[in-house]
DNA sequence: AACCACTTCAACCGCTTTTGG
DNA sequence: CCCAAAAGCGGTTGAAGTGGT
């Protein structure tokens, strides 16, 4: 059977947007609003998809995109949601006002990811790596060591940060960078080094070095330190025993 | 100075979900 | 209720930039 393709590809440019397309598409939906996406590029006169207009003005255009670095409580928080959440982007996205859920994965892919597996984390689970895979957490760390507490401080947290993502779908509070509903977010504390926020030019005089980039090892003993604190201030989650809203909601 | 390897991120692709007739 | 169209989403790609040798 086979869908029937999201638009005639004849004829379409491809590629990065020019400065003058992006007028013209910001221009439209100024003045139209964006209506059907399938429709607007006939209409503005451009010569583009209109996925690819949807997709370059939700991620570029759009006047509300927060440009720039992630702070420090954006990429904690992405790391919270993303225990939760997994790889919903789009779901931990609407938890960043002005991030988009491809800047979001692109962060997670390119920095938070590479951080969780220096601390023995798998960053899919967000548990530790099980001894029978050596090369992943190739030195003993406490990341290691305190796998069974990990596991359960990490469910407490979840079940914390999913009863409050029940609330989601309310306007984020105004300082929501930093917390959830409220809730302050204060966990991986060194996963999230501020390096990542901070733009290329300065990491050198960054004191507060990347776990990955301090060293020439992957994992500098600096990780081992940070995952001992992240577990503990992960501990200071309050304590929920009704996990039962879990069956429903989130963690696939 | 030139080359190579690695990183980053904008954009594309294809699948899934939602919506409307 | 069903089906097709449209929108949304997540995975992946590839060009550009950067750093190391």
């Amino acid at each position: 059977m086979g869908r029937t393709p999201c638009c005639n590809k004849q004829d379409l440019k491809k590629g990065p947007w020019g400065p003058e397309e992006d007028e013209i598409l910001i221009n439209y939906i100024k003045e139209h609003g964006h209506g059907s996406w399938r429709s607007l590029p006939k209409l503005a006169g451009l010569r583009r998809c209109g996925k690819s207009c949807r997709l370059r003005w939700t991620n570029y255009l759009r006047p509300d995109i927060k440009r720039g670095p992630f702070t420090v409580d954006e990429e904690k928080l992405v790391i919270q949601l993303h225990a939760i959440l997994g790889n919903r982007w789009a779901a931990i996205a609407s938890q960043l006002p002005g991030r988009t859920d491809n800047e979001i994965k692109n962060l997670w892919n390119t920095h938070l990811k590479k951080r969780l597996v220096c601390m023995g984390l798998d960053p899919l689970t967000h548990e530790p790596f099980t001894p029978c895979a050596p090369t992943a957490a190739p030195r003993s760390s406490p990341a290691t060591r305190h796998m069974a507490q990990w596991e359960s401080a990490r469910l407490e947290a979840e079940a914390r940060l999913s009863k409050e993502s029940l609330f989601f779908n309310s306007p984020p509070p105004p300082n929501s960078q930093a917390s959830v509903s409220g809730v302050t977010v204060d966990v991986y504390p060194n996963i999230t080094g501020s390096s990542s926020s901070t733009p290329k030019s300065n990491q050198m005089e960054d004191q507060d070095q990347d776990p990955i980039d301090a060293s020439s090892s992957p994992c500098s003993n600096e990780s081992e330190d940070s995952s001992d604190t992240a577990f503990q201030l992960l501990l200071d989650f309050p304590i929920n025993n009704d996990m039962s809203f879990l069956e429903d909601d989130n963690v696939d």
